[in-house]
RNA sequence: GGCGCAUUCGUCUAGGGGCCUAGGACGCCGCCCUCUCACGGCGGUAACACGGGUUCGAAUCCCGUAUGCGCUACCA
């Protein structure tokens, strides 16, 4: 089996092309095939060199990787040429001289009728006027012959027999007035010419199909197996678009998953092996993935379920593979920048303390940003120890006075101590170390209060306490 | 307007005539655990778009309606 993947170089790829790139990935994989990568830049205007290496680069984070390619539309030009030569040759398309207005006309007259807007172009020109057209410069348009009467049938492997009568089916432009091919031109005679044995994309595809198809034919050829998978949906309901947030994979990245729950999300959306697996690995996707069972109903891409999945796969990491992908994200968003030199170590050091309390790589900062800087109070954390001076200078002078004398720094000796001493004080848990946490840390959420004192060390850890009782006590003479 | 596609809990879905008083997952609600945030555990809420058929029997088949989406370019 022959797949391929073709998207065009317009912008950075999103969920929607992604998933058709995984699909049509796994399904080569699982065949056996070979996975055929194709630029469709034939729009000169819109494509772009930063988008094409955007693409690529992104295919391989998601670890989607092409046997053959990739290959550029624009610069096959021949391959084109020659078809269009061939078409000619055979009479399955004709030029077509109607001017742009001629062609409003027709589809504000057609639209008036309530017919179909198709358009047909004057193939009874006498040769005069063509030589008259030549003359003023004008160019024409090569239309496809669509025959008249008939129909063509999709057999899609999705959604069964699709039926397209002809009469609704316009000549559609093959080549342009400057002798360049138009899409559905150039992707007929290179799923062609590449040997693509199967098609799998968007629904949106679903009405050229039948013009692909028509000039495949025409050509000598026989088509391919279609399978046009559903659309994906933004939370409300419309074609997932760059307005819905997170949209492209450059973004989830950048936002902190990694490629595997990425994958794994993308693959369910539309697809399911059965009534329970909710996780694959790669290997067994490969395995199980058959696009005959990707559903006909468009799915609504749901970023909090891919946090799920993400918080999931993060915590059955290996604790040196998640200190490794952490980072390396850190250090790939820029976060050490203007820090420490030490930074990147000291991350590495923190890692175990959040792997199991965040859902994506970008939740670090909130956890444990504050050993990157000095105590600095959060508001609403300062709010929570001014709020009762009296108690907060209670507890976190109660800690101070256990943590100085500890003989070994260590989670388990702290623990034990502040334990004992919250009896002591006879208050609960939570009342107890919630100061302490905000002594230490200036924020109400961050990583285990044990661990991090430990992290942090017995010198630091005293001096934060001691900052924070300073600062407590200032406000205390204040508000007397 | 024309053509095409689609329609099961809020979301992703299982389901392809009796196994369905519709199953799972996420979310949400409650409880437990708990040093915050989380994690984890337990329980609960919640759906076959509507109307006709076909059939002993329909979420499953057919027709219609409604709604949504896609295409309707010398874009891809």
């Amino acid at each position: 089996m022959r797949v391929r993947f073709a998207p065009s170089p317009t912008g950075s790829l999103h969920v929607g092309g992604a998933r058709t790139a995984l699909f049509n990935w796994l399904a080569a994989r699982h065949a056996d095939g070979q996975f055929i990568l194709r630029l469709e830049d034939t729009d000169r205007e819109r494509s772009t060199p930063e988008s094409e290496a955007e693409i690529l680069r992104v295919l391989r984070w998601l670890g989607l990787d092409w046997d053959e390619g990739p290959f550029r539309q624009s610069e096959r030009g021949e391959v084109y040429s020659e078809a269009i030569a061939t078409l000619k040759a055979a009479g399955a398309v004709y030029a077509a001289w109607e001017t742009p207005e001629e062609l409003d006309a027709m589809r504000a007259q057609a639209h008036a009728d309530k017919r179909a807007p198709v358009v047909r172009g004057r193939r009874d020109h006498a040769p005069e006027d063509i030589a008259g057209f030549e003359a003023e410069g004008r160019r024409p348009v090569w239309r496809f012959a669509v025959p008249l009467p008939g129909e063509t049938v999709i057999d899609d492997m999705i959604r069964g027999a699709v039926t397209f009568d002809h009469a609704q089916i316009e000549d559609f432009v093959v080549a342009r007035s400057d002798g360049s091919p138009t899409y559905n031109l150039a992707a007929a005679v290179d799923d062609m010419e590449m040997g693509i044995t199967r098609v799998i994309r968007g629904e949106d595809h679903l009405s050229n199909t039948p013009k692909q198809m028509l000039v495949i034919r025409a050509l000598g050829g026989e088509p391919p197996e279609y399978a046009h998978v559903p659309l994906i949906l933004g939370t409300d309901r419309k074609r997932l678009s760059k307005r819905h947030g997170a949209a492209s994979v450059e973004e989830l990245e950048a936002d902190g998953f990694l490629p595997q729950p990425v994958r794994n999300a993308l693959v369910l959306l539309g697809w399911s092996y059965d009534d329970k697996t909710t996780t694959f690995t790669a290997d067994e996707l490969i395995e199980r993935f058959d696009v005959a069972r990707v559903s006909k109903s468009p799915a609504v891409f749901d970023l909090k379920k891919l946090e799920v999945m993400s918080g999931r796969y993060l915590r059955t990491m290996d604790p040196a593979a998640f200190a490794d992908v952490l980072v390396d994200y850190l250090e790939a968003v820029g976060y050490f920048a203007g820090k420490d030199p030490g930074a990147p170590a000291l991350a590495r050091s923190t890692a175990p303390l959040v792997q199991r309390k965040i859902s994506r790589l970008s939740e670090y900062e909130r956890l444990a940003g504050w050993l990157y800087r000095p105590v600095e109070f959060e508001p609403e954390a300062w709010a929570e120890l001014a709020g009762d001076v009296r108690t907060s200078i209670q507890c976190i002078g109660g800690g101070l006075g256990r943590l100085e004398v500890l003989a070994e720094f260590s989670v388990d000796n702290i623990k034990d101590a502040l334990s004992d001493q919250l009896h002591i004080q006879g208050l609960t848990a939570r009342q107890f170390l919630e100061p302490q946490r905000i002594a230490l840390t200036g924020q109400t959420i961050s990583t285990g209060i044990y661990e991090s004192l430990a992290l942090v060390g017995r010198d630091e850890s005293v001096a934060r306490y001691r900052a924070a009782l300073a600062r407590l006590a200032e406000s205390w003479e204040g508000g007397n």
